[in-house]
DNA sequence: ACTAAAGTGAAAGTAATACTATCACACCCC
DNA sequence: GGGGTGTGATAGTATTACTTTCACTTTAGT
């Protein structure tokens, strides 16, 4: 287990944390809870002070490994990405076509729930559930700026990239991959979201197979319809 | 003025206030500050203190009014949503189909920029800027059920619904009507967002031209391609 | 012109948050 | 047995998000 998490943790911007979390006891067991926390009372209800409670340990000692929980829920989403990208890569390199390989990936976006998981410190539901809640919080802060310097989002931008690639190549002549991907990928949380909280906003419900022949015609229709 | 402004005051939320902006000088100057100061520093960066100090008045007068800088910020964009309704409905009425209606709505949409603005005392470029960098802090927070419950979001959900059943009358057999809608609403924002800050994540420029084209492109497909 | 009510400003206070700093202790590895 | 590394405990600061109270002024009603 040990190989398996340094294998992923060492793809991580160190940036993201002042002390690498897996380098510890109590490192793991700060992600591992904070995730749930995260969770359970929302990026608002989240202190590091709630935290240190449930771990039996203080303030200072989480410093230690973040800077605050901002950077910490980044950390924990960027899990996602870099899993993700793997996932898709590794399950599409048997299709030949762009268009075979972009459906492929689609299906394992919408039901990345369903995919092993590699790190076993971190609840997969939960995360799931704070992708929902709270991943727009990772980027839609006052920081976003300093932190894209930083480099704290290049596993979501890479993996971006990557399918616009994949996109562009199915559809030569549509002129937004990026942007089409983008708005996938948020559209994949955002709809879940609504369908919890504002289900007036979506004809999908929580299921991700709904979710997934949303966004599959949208990319359906990029390629098919070149009506422009 | 005061007779536009009034007429549609009355159709906001009173629950978004706790005493009515528009009925005193205090309450206009608090709105037109508080929008400009948004703006500026982002809602992270926003305290009623702030906003306190600009106006020469304290922290509990404006507290007389909101009840935080939440609802403020909910109030505020909630203008724009009651417009923009009205200016849709203004201007397809002429249309006969519901397809040219809904490629008419979509232009207002995405160039609502350039329509007219009947509040005076709100920056129109200001609300621009906050509805493209804040406004999914509106929803996206811990209590979205609660201000969901006390219909802070009704502008909003009823603009969705209207466009939702123009979609559905002008293509019948696409299943997602509502879904398409709310994607586009949060795409207009939000691919602005990314132009801005994270540009790796979009080929749109800020022009809102592009952003119209890419959700033309949307909408068409839904229309034209009934391959599903 | 007098009174009551409403609106505002000033000041103080509370609880919580987001940190930072210091020191003592335990442990583990040469 | 000494020197780092990791942790816990305590304390402290600045800021935020509010609430409360009171005094003052303006306004509205008769």
């Amino acid at each position: 287990m040990d190989l398996i998490l340094n294998h992923w943790q060492t793809r991580l911007n160190p940036k993201l944390f002042k002390k690498d979390p897996i380098s510890s006891d109590l490192g793991l067991r700060i992600s591992k809870e904070a995730l749930l926390l995260f969770a359970e009372v929302g990026f608002d209800g989240f202190t590091f002070k709630k935290l240190a409670e449930r771990l039996n340990t203080t303030e200072s000692s989480i410093y230690r490994y973040f800077d605050n929980k901002h950077r910490l829920l980044i950390y924990l989403i960027a899990h996602h990405w870099l899993w993700l990208e793997h996932q898709i890569y590794f399950h599409i390199h048997a299709f030949s076509s762009p268009e075979d390989q972009l459906y492929r990936a689609l299906e394992i976006i919408c039901h990345s729930d369903e995919l092993p998981w590699p790190f076993e410190h971190l609840d997969r539901k939960a995360l799931h559930m704070v992708l929902i809640d709270a991943s727009l919080r990772a980027y839609y802060s006052h920081e976003v700026d300093l932190e894209n310097k930083d480099g704290l989002f290049s596993d979501y931008k890479r993996l971006n990239h990557r399918l616009s690639v994949l996109l562009q190549q199915s559809a030569p002549n549509y002129p937004y991959p990026k942007a089409m991907i983008s708005t996938i990928f948020e559209t994949v949380h955002s709809q879940q979201f609504y369908a919890i909280h504002l289900p007036a906003l979506t004809d999908l419900n929580r299921s991700e197979g709904q979710v997934h022949q949303f966004v599959k015609t949208l990319i359906n229709n990029c390629i098919t319809c070149q009506n422009l």
